[in-house]
RNA sequence: GGCGCGUUCGUCUAUCGGCUAGGACACGGCCCUCUCAAGGCUGAAAGACGGGUUCGAUUCCCGUACGCGCUACCA
């Protein structure tokens, strides 16, 4: 590893950032960051009729949200617009002078040929051996068809290069050391390899990573909506679970542990632990992963993280004092939950007390005939409460059930679905002592004329 | 069809010839408990198949099956 690192992703902007375009970009990505290298974005936007800038923005959009910042590569979605690096531009669309060049140099050295309007590679006759950092030395034999045939279009009749054309030139031009990509292609790599040779360079190691399936083993397409990756952003996942459930799709560290922040998956990763085989993406991991980093957030970018998604879900969080939304959302921190579904959990405290509406099942559970005095006598037991904290207000429910001979449970159900309109939620004390007495009293006292009407 | 890659609990994986095959997620049971959870303890669950090599194979080699990829003037 004496040459400086350099590696890039070179994603096709399509309309959306496929999962598995992000797993290597995330690999490339921790590769860089590894070994103190660079990270290079390219957009391979050679399809004129189907790349547009919105397509474009997608993946900045996508690689952004992961963290995957990019050294060198475009600053904006617009091709002809501003890049940062020195082997700009970092848009194939903009670089056809480049290929001109390059396929120039190989026609001069007799490598490169025209037939039937299209220019032709003199390919090699012999069997490639491909040295891979991941599944080891494979050695290609020609195909069949190769063996009639072996040479291969570089330049189509229509005036484009083609894909192996420019994927090595760009890779070449731009100093990449390793190539990190799916494994889809191991076989293309022949054609790389021969035409580094031709260009008389030394071409980049290879590192092919198996490829990410659905659960049931599938293969994954662009209908698949786990195959995108803006559904995960959609859905409230934690970027730093995805990434640290990506990161072990494939690949794992020497002692098993599991749960890796960020920099502690840069400060393992490397390709000497990547897999061969092919694995399939399970949700639950994933949840169990967001589970684990959203409570490890610390309060404050908890909230952060929280509040958009509930204020898109309708909730109106700016009418409410910025403690009192704190306060909120961290009772439901805990719980883990993917901030898609955390209106479930919190919409009560943004609320008007008069329009909390209680769930039917919830309802019929607690809210019986018998549950109306008890709410109105726990009501006056709170008032009594000197602190309104959850200590002191569990003390004061407890010494009620005491009271009035009933276990603890026949209490705090009717008095969560008066509060809260549910039977799940955050934990009772604490969403009580941030409702505050003022809201809680109203809360019991409504519910409680309820209970008599048999709901 | 040809060539290449892959194959350990349901899933992700550990194992670099000695394994009573370990962990995590999911699943079952018990405990704890203010709901749902979480947490603690615990249970069930795997080496595709067939040959070799070896004192000994999950680990090395070959074959078969299955999956995937490439085989384009697609990327």
């Amino acid at each position: 590893m004496s040459l400086p690192v350099r590696v890039r992703f070179a994603p096709s902007p399509t309309g959306y950032l496929h999962i598995g375009g992000a797993r290597t970009a995330l690999f490339n990505w921790l590769f860089a960051r590894h070994h103190g290298g660079t990270f290079i974005l390219r957009v391979e936007d050679t399809d004129t009729a189907r790349n547009t800038q919105a397509a474009v923005d997608v993946i900045f959009q996508g690689l952004r949200w992961l963290g995957l910042e990019w050294d060198e590569g475009p600053q904006t979605s617009d091709p002809a617009g501003p890049s940062r690096g020195e082997f700009g531009s970092y848009f194939q669309s903009q670089r056809a002078g480049v290929y001109r060049r390059r396929l120039q140099e190989l026609r001069d050295r007799h490598l490169a040929y025209d037939r039937d309007g299209a220019v032709y590679f003199r390919m090699t006759r012999e069997p490639i051996a491909i040295p891979d950092l991941i599944v080891g030395d494979i050695v290609r034999p020609l195909t069949d068809r190769e063996q009639a045939d072996p040479d291969w279009v570089l330049w189509r009749s229509d005036g484009q290069p083609v894909f192996h054309f420019v994927n090595v030139v760009d890779d070449l031009e731009m100093k990449v050391s390793h190539v990190i990509r799916g494994e889809d292609h191991i076989s293309n790599t022949a054609k790389h390899l021969a035409l580094f040779r031709a260009f008389g360079v030394e071409p980049p190691r290879y590192g092919h990573i198996p490829l990410i399936l659905n659960e049931d083993g599938s293969k994954m397409s662009k209908r698949d909506r786990g195959a995108v990756v803006t559904n995960y952003e959609d859905e409230g996942f934690l970027p730093a679970a995805l990434v640290n459930y990506l990161a072990l799709l494939g690949w794992s560290p020497a002692d098993g542990q599991e749960q890796l922040s960020v920099p502690e998956l840069i400060a393992r990763f490397d390709l000497d632990r990547v897999n061969r085989s092919a694995a399939r993406f399970d949700v639950k991991k994933l949840e169990a992963l967001h589970f684990e980093h959203t409570r490890r957030l610390d309060p404050d970018a908890y909230v952060a993280q929280a509040t958009p998604y509930l204020k898109r879900a309708g909730l109106a969080l700016d009418s409410y004092p910025l403690a009192y939304v704190r306060a909120a959302l961290l009772t439901t921190q805990e719980k883990g939950k993917r901030f898609r579904e955390l209106p479930l959990w919190c919409d009560f405290y943004f609320t008007p007390d008069e329009a909390v509406t209680f769930e039917a099942e919830a309802s019929t559970k607690a809210l019986t005939p018998a549950a109306g005095p008890m709410l109105i006598q726990l009501s006056q037991a709170f008032d009594a409460v000197s602190e309104f904290t959850a200590a002191g207000l569990e003390a004061a429910l407890k010494q009620r059930a005491a009271a009035a001979g009933v276990k603890v449970g026949a209490l705090v159900q009717p008095c969560r679905v008066a509060c809260t309109g549910r039977l799940v939620g955050p934990s009772l004390y604490h969403l009580l002592e941030v409702l505050g007495r003022e809201r809680v009293r109203a809360r019991l006292v409504r519910a409680a004329a309820r209970c008599g009407s048999g709901g």
